[in-house]
DNA sequence: AATTATAGTGACCAAACGGTCACTTGTCAA
DNA sequence: TTGACAAGTGACCGTTTGGTCACTATAATT
């Protein structure tokens, strides 16, 4: 399969482009951890560039499929206790999962080299999470749950600590377990402020 | 005087190292910018990764002069009006200074690369200003000014999210107007939620 | 069996890079 | 006046980089 191969040129590179940066990413390199001569990924990709563009090609289309409508939004809870678990659903994965931890290192270290890689950042570091807790905050508000306010407010300042403290786990993966305790205090918090009592 | 010229070299090296990061600098350039030689870059620092950490000393003194001890604190508020001038006084001075700006800009791209920038960061973008705000909103509880709470805690909510806007608008400067509206409505909505009546 | 397209190889190239070195210039002390 | 030293220059070097090219092997099509 040509495609097979394809893409895991793509998976390569997302790991090498997130470690290294695209300038600190050489084709040799990549090409060797593939099992692969460098002059044969110029059978898949035309150059550099064209591999990294393929990748935020991927990157955007994963976007649009899990943030893109409202069809793929989370289960809507039905209590305080359902929103924390939740929530800690989403931390835990967002935590582990070594694909979008690699995302998020390169939407860091590229945001201002690359227009895409700066938009994206801004989508996954700020409006992406913000638009699905409006949204879940919005009817729990409806359903007499959560207190009333101004739900786009309340997503802000739900959603930014927790992903402040997500950016330390990336940046200093020893400190996950400490950065997953603190947001449980946060969230703890969080709901013992704004639960309707 | 030579050292004028050798803090002129960082100057410029902060510039180029914040737009393009490390790899993405080079001596040529740098050298050209001020209007020298690259071998005369040679005859002030040994090489480009001395002149890189030439650079991280003068991070860190910085910070260890400006964040360092209990004595650079601002102001302590008498009023939540008070906290509110300071608070915009620092947005602003974080939002606008050149050279605050491209240290944010280095941090963000250079903290997966560099030990050193990733203790950086991590004060810079959290602890620092958390324990600042830790230990106003500590005097202003006793003064009962403030809501009686983990001032820790509210230290945290209260820095991170406009933290979050900060970097939206390092990212994307154009934005800058929009996220300093953002910060003002954020922070009057936390006067508001916090304050004592 | 012959043809053709695809995937892969290794040698090679030009450009860019960090770094070195012999040399020049200017300044100040003895 | 001379000697020493710091500051600066331009040519040069070895290495690494992205990219090209002629060539080979394999498998499917005719």
């Amino acid at each position: 399969m040509e495609n097979n191969t394809k893409s895991k040129i793509l998976d390569e590179a997302l790991v090498m482009f997130a470690e290294n940066g695209y300038k600190g990413t050489n084709l040799r390199d990549l090409a060797s951890r593939l099992g692969l001569s460098k002059s044969a990924l110029y059978k898949h990709y035309s150059s550099k560039d064209a591999i990294w563009n393929a990748l935020l090609d991927r990157m955007e289309a994963y976007y649009a499929e899990h943030f893109g409508s409202a069809d793929n939004l989370p289960n809507q809870p039905k209590s305080m206790e359902e929103l924390y678990i939740l929530t800690m659903k989403m931390v835990d994965f967002t935590l582990n999962d070594a694909r979008i931890i690699l995302t998020r290192k390169l939407l860091l270290t590229e945001q201002f080299h690359d227009e895409r890689v700066c938009s994206l950042a801004t989508k996954h570091f700020m409006v992406g999470t913000k638009n699905i807790f409006a949204n879940i905050f919005k009817k729990m508000m409806n359903d007499g749950i959560l207190k009333n306010d101004d739900p786009e407010m309340l997503a802000f300042i739900y959603t930014a600590p927790v992903t402040s403290l997500i950016q330390i786990s990336t940046r200093e993966p020893d400190k996950k377990g400490e950065v997953l305790e603190q947001i449980e205090t946060f969230v703890k918090y969080f709901i013992a402020t704004y639960a309707v009592t």
